[in-house]
RNA sequence: GGAGGAGUCGCAUAGUUGGUCUAGUGCACUCGUCUUGAAAACGAGCACGCCGCAAGGUGUCGUGAGUUCGAAUCUCACCUCCUCCGCCA
């Protein structure tokens, strides 16, 4: 969400972001909307304020008559109040129902472009293996050793439902490790395991509702299953005001991560490299309202998951990406993609983006800064471990007789094992 | 699942026969005086949103609805927490 006073300021800026988000948003019929309101407030305030003038005379005065005239006066007036307070209403669900629709203005450095191939390269890392046999799918060589069950998954699961099992099972523990351990060894983050299974509001606060609502699933309670910590990690200080001197706040979420993949149904079928339901490392930070500190921070995150991705040994590439690729709130975005052998491409394992105010202004997050004004913090997330690299492990490690090399960061953490082979 | 109790501006509390509550007080916090420095003492400030250049107005006492000329105070629903009982682990 935007500041309705900026966006009054700032129309053009924020009908050019839209148009180069490719979103549509008729920002004149916002501010048509936002002068009724503030011309049904101003009517309405007025009459209360007589309303309380009234009330205090009454408590003075002992003479009947003057009394029994008043409430006959204030009899009146409250009923047109309640004709005016009833269009206020209104007005404020049009309102509201606009104002979680304005869209964020992309940052200048963002690319023009309307879907993900328009996005940008701007780094490259680690060195794409050249295999001297065909590189066999993620598919192939976890079931051949035993580690992934697709069958059993679908089964119990039903679509995209799958078991890893056995050291599948262990070289993920592995990779849970390593990141812990990771950001342990870096400081400033607190580690959380936090909830999945939401209430609505959080998603509200994040932007993930209304726009993504399709793509989650819903209880019948009402609750949702989110597809990232992020949601309860903003969430977490909702409502609350923070002291300047503890910013920023550094948090590594752990969870389940759902996904309904509505929308996507014939995308990447097979495997498990789209799955419903997977664990997630998440880094959020707030930071002090400031598009310096956002930016500096944005890179922070952003170099931590090329960092693991790095120590992992994964060939990947970083890219910006176009404004036709950002959400609703992100002002800008970096994807970070690994190498997938079988697809001879770069696939998705992580997302960094930054949002200044956007999230928090509905999540209620503030601060008091050094002018002694309120101020809404700013937000960035960036995955930091997802399901996908140990996909990218199994298929970049691979030997000609389907074994599995495991990348010497993760040895330790798997009792010092350096191979995944089959079973005999 | 059943019974009872409670939710007030950071924390703790006052307020419960509806009307100077435009919410009092204590603690904490900030600034100042005093002091070599600190503590103590004293003085001042101290919830947040909205409209407005400002003066000022207005709203918020868990949330939402209702009664009333007027609601922190009365009614209803919901949420959260606590205690006890039951059930499960």
């Amino acid at each position: 969400m935007l500041d309705i006073k900026f966006i009054r300021e700032n129309k053009d800026l924020v009908s050019a972001g839209a148009e180069k988000k490719h979103i549509k948003f008729d920002v004149d019929a916002l501010l048509k909307v936002d002068d009724k309101r503030k011309e049904l407030l101003v009517l309405i305030e007025k009459k209360r304020a007589e309303q309380n003038e009234v009330s205090e005379k009454m408590v003075r005065t002992n003479i009947e008559a003057e009394k029994s005239q008043m409430i006959a006066e204030m009899k009146i007036l409250k009923e047109e109040l309640q004709k005016e307070e009833e269009e206020l209403k209104k007005v404020m669900h049009d309102w509201q129902v606009l104002m979680v629709s304005v869209p964020n203005i992309p940052d200048v450095s963002v690319p023009e472009g309307v879907e993900s191939k328009d996005n940008k390269e701007v780094k490259v890392g680690g060195e794409i293996p050249k295999f001297d046999f065909k590189p066999k799918d993620h598919i192939e060589l976890m079931q051949n050793l035993g580690i992934l069950s697709l069958e059993r998954g679908t089964k119990v699961a039903g679509f995209r439902g799958y078991f890893l099992t056995g050291d599948g099972a262990r070289l993920q523990f592995a990779l849970w490790h390593f990141v812990q351990d990771f950001f342990m060894k870096k400081g400033g983050f607190t580690p959380m395991i936090v909830p999945s299974l939401i209430k609505r509001e959080p998603f509200i606060g994040t932007g993930y509702i209304p726009q993504g609502e399709e793509d989650l699933y819903k209880t019948q309670d009402g609750d949702y299953l989110s597809g990232t910590a992020e949601v309860a990690l903003m969430s977490y200080y909702a409502d609350e005001i923070l002291e300047k001197k503890d910013l920023p706040i550094k948090m590594l979420g752990f969870s389940n991560a759902y996904r309904r993949e509505a929308g996507s149904h014939g995308k990447d079928t097979k495997g498990i490299l789209r799955v419903h339901e997977f664990y997630k490392f998440e880094q959020v930070v707030l930071c002090e309202a400031s598009h310096t500190e956002s930016v500096k921070y944005h890179e922070e995150i952003e170099k931590n998951t090329e960092e693991i991705t790095e120590a992992l040994g994964l060939p990947y590439h970083v890219v910006v990406n176009c404004a036709g690729d950002l959400g609703l709130g992100q002002v800008k975005k970096y994807d970070i993609e690994a190498w997938l052998p079988s697809e001879n491409t770069y696939r998705e394992t992580g997302s960094a983006s930054y949002f200044h105010d956007f999230q928090t202004r509905r999540l209620n997050i503030r601060y008091r800064d050094d002018d002694g004004k309120m101020k809404f913090v700013h937000s960035l997330n960036n995955t930091a471990l997802s399901g996908r690299p140990l996909i990218m492990i199994v298929e970049n490690y691979q030997n000609a007789d389907g074994s599995i090399r495991i990348p010497k960061v993760l040895q330790p953490y798997m009792g010092g094992q350096n191979t995944i082979e089959k079973k005999k």
